[in-house]
This record gives structure tokens, sequence and C-alpha cells, in this order.
DNA sequence: GACTGAAATTGACCTGGATCAAATGGGATT
DNA sequence: AATCCCATTTGATCCAGGTCAATTTCAGTC
């Protein structure tokens, strides 16, 4: 397994750039981090695996899922992002970023020492570019979320995550034009407040409302059934539905 | 004036890091922009430069302020960036940004229009590392401020803000370590809600507290004397001073 | 120095979401 | 099937910040 495996990260063309190529590479220790290696969590939902100084090289997400959440000393947490299958973390040549990346599945993430991550930038500059992309995409994201945690109200939140969910899930299996949908909420109640800004209570009590308002449909307690996206879209206060329908 | 200038845009040492070559050649048209241009806007506080889906560029601010808001339908703004000299905007390559760039000072910016952007980055890989570099800054601010919009008071909401504008001057005209600091807030009341998810009236009232209370002192309307700025960062709720003190 | 209009302050009241607390449900283990 | 442990739901109350409305301040301008 060489540096150039990063150049299947950077293919525009396939939805998880680079699972293909990584199930079967594994390490057991951050610390055997040298060049690249491939790095498999203990224990879902439990395991810190990075607090911002020791970042200094970048990861991308193989199989499962994980979080960044920011943390003040009283114990407030936000959620700022969340990392699915070959989506990138990390700050190479720069300690100190000060959130912490947590997994809430077993998760396994290959990673990239700053030395040879900087040799690939400078040899191969169509990668560098698409990172930029890449990076670009995800501060769209995070201002588009900064809209959501400032100016919506806690029902509008629920629905804009939903649809995020459902944009994601939809892109990851696409099947073409759909005005009704299946997916799993891959979060607890409070995860889904982290990432909202709100308190869990409240977060149970929109998603009973959007349920009796007949927004969604709930099958157990983790998968969610939304018989019509454009009414989500409509609850979620998005001026458009970004591509979604029609 | 050629496209080499961004050269200097990439140099790290330099605190306004390109305004020496850019305060002399201009011009009046958006329109005109093709291949690498200045503009100027015309009046301060009320131009919308662009909006989201003709943003096929990259600017950087020479002169002047500008922010970046995200709008509902009915009205409730949010921003998500401000935008100082040296600051980059755009998304080359990518149309439908969802924000507006609006200058709140006279403004001056140099373009890159798309091809030459990327002729340049394929030519000069280490400027290409430099902006990843900048968007990743970006990106961490953005996420910082995730937290401040989803689990800070008004209190301390407003006092992270001046925190931000402080540091962001005080890197400007840097002087050594300092406890206090007085400085320009560039902003209305109705802007500082908006950057923070509040209203003018909660921000006014909380700036009376922190008056009241020894945090700030008012130099007319708009400048600010922090007499401790240890006990501003106290305010703000932040686990660390941003290696701002001592 | 008086006039003007926008920006800012201050007051009174109301509400959405937080807080505190209790009840319910559902999956894993024995 | 009974038990345990969490996640979740639901209820009751409270309060930070929003809303609506009335002044006040101040930078220009004549």
């Amino acid at each position: 397994m060489t540096v150039e495996t990063l150049a299947h990260v950077g293919c525009a063309d396939c939805p998880i750039r680079h699972r293909a190529v990584c199930a079967r590479c594994e390490e057991d220790e951050l610390a055997a981090l040298d060049g690249i290696k491939y790095y498999r969590s203990y224990e879902a939902g439990q395991l810190i695996i990075w607090s911002g100084d020791v970042m200094n090289f970048v990861g991308s997400v193989v199989s499962g899922i994980a979080t960044l959440t920011q943390t003040m000393e009283d114990g407030r947490t936000q959620m700022v992002g969340l990392l699915l299958p070959s989506d990138f973390v990390g700050r190479p040549g720069r300690s100190g970023a000060a959130y912490n990346v947590v997994a809430t599945t077993d998760l396994v993430m290959c990673c990239f020492r700053k030395k040879p991550f900087e040799d690939l930038m400078a040899r191969t500059p169509h990668i560098a570019q698409r990172l930029l992309e890449m990076t670009l995409d995800e501060l769209d994201a995070a201002r588009e979320w900064m809209l959501v945690l400032g100016r919506k109200t806690a029902r509008e939140k629920i629905a804009s995550l939903l649809t995020i969910i459902a944009r994601r899930d939809a892109s990851l299996t696409p099947q073409g034009v759909v005005n009704t949908l299946t997916f799993d909420l891959p979060l607890t109640r409070e995860a889904m407040a982290d990432y909202l800004g709100l308190t869990l209570e409240t977060v149970s009590r929109q998603m009973s409302a959007l349920k009796k308002d007949g927004v969604i449909t709930l099958e157990g307690k983790r998968r969610i059934h939304v018989p019509n996206m454009a009414r989500l879209f409509e609850e979620a206060g998005d001026d458009s539905d970004g591509g979604f329908l029609s």
C-alpha cells in the first residue's frame, strides 16, 4: 500500500471514494502511525481518538462513523461535523485544532503522516486541487449549519438534520429522483441535540411533533420513513431542496 | 499586474498579505472581470456584490470590509463570515454557494477568473498548499463559531465576538503581549446581532451590562477599550486565550 | 449652535426552549 | 420469561432572550 492510494480518494466519480481499497490493511495502534497506516477503533461510542494537539496528520474515514465535537470547560458540547466514509479530518502542520474526533461506531480510518502527505501534495497537483475542493465543500456545509444554529427554530433544526442525513444517505445509494425515503438515523437523541444546539428533551418533543403531524414515521427507534420529502424541506425552512427533488 | 501577484498573497509572514501590491490597479465593473482584475464597491453598506450562482472565481479583499451572509426566504439572516483585508472568497468551478457577499465599507477586491486560477494552481503547488492552509483556517474558525452559536449565552456571545475582533486587530498591528487594548468595532449592533444569532436589542443590553460590570469601556459608539483582556476571555467562556496573552 | 435622521438604548411583557423530574420502552443477559 | 440498564418520552415549571414600543444619543449638515 503506497501513498498513491490517495489518488483513489481523490476520484470524483466514486460516491464512497476509497472503501474498496482500504478494508483489508489494518493496524491496531495509533502510535504505530508512520507514513500511511490504517487504524481501527476499539469500541464504538466511547473512544476519543484524537484531541487537538496531536492531530498532526490527515485521516480519512474508511468505514464507520465519527463525529467532530467542540467542548467548553463546563461540559457544554457542540458537534461541528459528522464524518462518514470518504470524509477527511486532520490538520497537517498545525497542532491544536480545538475539537475532538470521536468514533460512534466501529471505525476504520486511513492516516497519513505530515511529511509523506506533503510530498504527495507537491507531486500530484490534481490531488491537491481535489483536496481544496473537498475542504471548500466542508466550509460551505459549516456555513450552512451556522444558519441552522443561529436562526432556526427547534422544529426547523430537526427537519434540517433529517434533510441532511437523508440527502447523504440517498447520495450513497443513488436511485434517481425520489419523493419518499426510508433511512437509518445513526445518532442518539443526545447526539442530535449536540449537533443542533438543543437539549435532548427538546429533540424528543419535536420528533414526536413531526410524527404526530405526519411529516415522518418511525419504524422502531432509529429507522425513519419520510412519506413526502418536499414537505420535510418545507419544514426545514430551506429556500430550496438543494437539487434533491425534481 | 500578472497572475503571479497571488504569490505575495501566499506569503505566510505578512499580516496584511497583499495590500501593498493592489491599491493602485482598479476597475469599476464586475462585468469587466476576465483574468485578473480589481473591483471597487460603489457604496458602503448597501451593495450586494455577488449572490451565489455567479461566484465562479476567487476574490481577495484588498481594503475595506465585507461580510458573508446566509438568508432565509422570510428574511432571517445569519452572518457566516467577516472578510478583512487578505481574506479570500469564492468557489471556482462550483456555482451556487448560497450566501451573499456584502460590502460594509468601501471595498477593493482583486479577482481571479476560474481558468487562470486553475492554471496558477497547477503551476505553483506551494501556492495551492497555502490556499488549502487558509481554507482549513477558515473551516476551524467556522467550527469554533458553531460552538458560539449553538451553546453560548448572549453575554458569552458578545464577549466572544469582541475577543475575535480584538485578536484580529492586534494581529494586524502586533505589539507583543498586551493585557489592555483599544480598538474600533467595525459593525453596527444589527450586524453584531446577525453574526451572533441574536436580536439587536439583546446585543445592546449585553453591551450595556458588560460596560456596567467594567469589562469594557466605550469611547463614543464604536471605539472599545478593554482594560483587562484576561477578563474578557473569561467572559467569553473560552477555555484558553488562543495564545493571545502571556 | 440648532436641526435631522439613523443608530442605539431602555422598558414592559411574552414565549420557546431549558430545566428538573417521573414514567415508559426495548434490547441484552441470565 | 424475568431482570437490568439505557435510551426515550412525557409532564410541569422557569427564565433567557425575543418582541413591541418609546426614548435618547450622536454624527453630520446647514
